[in-house]
DNA sequence: TTGTACGCGTTATCAG
DNA sequence: CTGATAACGCGTACAA
């Protein structure tokens, strides 16, 4: 019944003006004489015109629309983050479309995005692309419309938002070595970029060097953040014959996969042993033992690596300097780690 | 550097063959000879040459893009099946813009996307939507493009993917029930839809009815489905001068968060209180006590709503019945219900 | 201030 | 099987 969407050409015919002048009113407004925009702006809700976007983007060769691409939005860590971009980004009249756990060639992916000018620009949080390819991604006038945002992927030519995973962790394991532990494990996730060493690990080893204590091989344990991988090194774990008395785990899902066998084999946490996480997620206060973690601020790095980049879209300048954003880590001291037992 | 995208007419010159024969070539390759074809994708290659996804939903009238709308993508309940969307879709060559806590007038904003012709279609999972507003989003055909996926919205006229959340409910108050609790409370989320009422609510006071047990006014909580208002639940269940011994919670979330503050109360689960959840979230298995709960299939759902919505897109036909799928729910037992203490 | 006319890149139609 | 051409709906020189 609702025919056809009524265009441009119909809200002029209504408004007995040309279509110059109905783009005008709407896009310029102090542009139109007082009584043009009236008649322009009647016509527009009687009709109910709605501006074509296909159209506009294909005149303007933008689409105001935005890619963010994740390497598993099933984790609340980032869904946190997501929900951030939405809002961030549709204050300022941007879509988002999402890319989550893209197939092989991940950055042949994301320029098709970028070249068939779907999208505009693009956030990652996905550390797995290649750096070079990303580097054909540019505006008509040169700019990287990039905004890199996870552990990886430290390229100094891309902008980015990256909080100092080293130090964070460092820090943390600083805090269970002045609890007392020297018997400390990890449980660590490889770089998907072969040449990167994950800040994380580096942390961790960069503490127990410090305090002269051993990295013990059997005690460092493989994950892939999901709570999954947690469990398996909890079993892992279970199989060692020789303990660590505290477990650095890579993010707060493997931590709670990694505490529920523990538990379900009767050790106690923080009794038996000590357990702590990163990324302080919502529910990381909730479990129990409440998690002693550290806090990367989720919903403000969305948020800032969403405004870099509309930023960049927006501005005029070359802005040729990439940006580095930081984001503060913060401990946050719970019951799941504490002195450990004798 | 890059200069300019190639087009479609870079790509013709370059192949000795006229626009219209590089489109056959690229969207109906059995319709050019062998010849052409390979030459065409030579030229393709060589120029660089990446179809102008703008400029061809112009021509198409179709964006190849849907929409999937949250209530609140930071609930990992919404995460995963944003996941399986997101499979689907790419699966399918589709594009997805994801709208999350839409503001006031969501429905309206939601018109604007499809009739901007930004996205072809609709998968909705917010229940606050005005369902009239909704009929007027349509295809030229006649059809409704929109495939409604959660706990609300039961408007007859739309398609949908919804669980059995009464008898699902029921069951669950059944258990509790044989397991001998006779005084049940329960953490409700009104709906935002007011000529709603919730169907777990609703399955909670069937079994609670047909079992001939009073539901106490003071043992229903509102809840909003966050781990915030399940800690607030808790709180208010402390201030309880006579309490229930057990508790169903409308989603896991606001278990989990309940569960927690009653915790550090001294309140022990199961001991003390039983608890149950709703949907079963990955975490549900690891928190402490395990959470009895009720299975969704959400990975499932996701899928089912997303091939749905495709499938109308691409049909022919007129489909004018609606669908209504009901993915399975599944109790899942274990650890925080158990026989009321004495 | 307003209107005319063209082009953005693609595909469908219609001849050849 | 292939080529010329006319839309798709909008924004913007340029002219009035």
């Amino acid at each position: 019944m609702p025919g056809k969407s009524p265009t441009i050409r119909d809200v002029a015919r209504r408004a007995n003006v040309s279509t110059a002048t109905v783009s005008r009113a709407l896009s310029t407004p102090h542009r139109v004489s007082d009584a043009t925009r009236e008649r322009v702006s009647a016509a527009v809700s009687s009709t109910g015109f709605t501006i074509n976007q296909a159209a506009r983007s294909l005149r303007l060769q933008a689409a105001r629309t935005i890619v963010i691409a994740f390497p598993n939005i099933g984790n609340p860590f980032y869904s946190t983050i997501l929900d951030a971009v939405l809002d961030e980004a549709s204050r300022r009249g941007y879509g988002v479309l999402v890319a989550n756990r893209l197939g092989d060639n991940p950055t042949q992916w994301l320029k098709e995005y970028f070249r068939s000018s779907r999208a505009d620009g693009m956030v990652l949080f996905d550390g797995s692309l290649d750096t070079d390819q990303l580097h054909e991604i540019r505006t008509p006038e040169g700019k990287f419309p990039l905004v890199v945002a996870c552990d990886e992927l430290p390229d100094p030519r891309l902008h980015s938002v990256i909080a100092d995973n080293r130090t964070a962790a460092l820090e943390l394991v600083r805090y269970l070595i002045g609890l007392g532990h020297r018997r400390i494990g990890h449980i660590h996730v490889p770089s998907k970029n072969p040449a990167l060493a994950s800040d994380r690990l580096l942390g961790f080893k960069a503490a127990m060097a410090e305090a002269r204590l051993t990295v013990r091989p059997e005690w460092i344990f493989e994950g892939d953040f999901s709570i999954a991988s947690g469990e398996a090194a909890g079993h892992a774990f279970l199989d060692l014959p020789d303990r660590p008395t505290a477990v650095f785990a890579g993010n707060d899902e493997m931590a709670i996969g990694f505490l529920s066998v523990l538990r379900r084999a009767g050790v106690e946490c923080p009794r038996d042993l000590s357990v702590v996480g990163f990324d302080d997620i919502d529910i990381a206060r909730c479990v129990t033992p409440a998690l002693t973690t550290v806090r990367q601020p989720r919903a403000e790095i969305g948020r800032l690596a969403t405004r870099a980049l509309l930023d960049i879209l927006e501005s005029e300048g070359p802005c040729r300097t990439p940006l580095k954003l930081v984001p503060p880590t913060e401990l946050v001291i719970r019951e799941s780690a504490a002195p450990p037992g004798r």
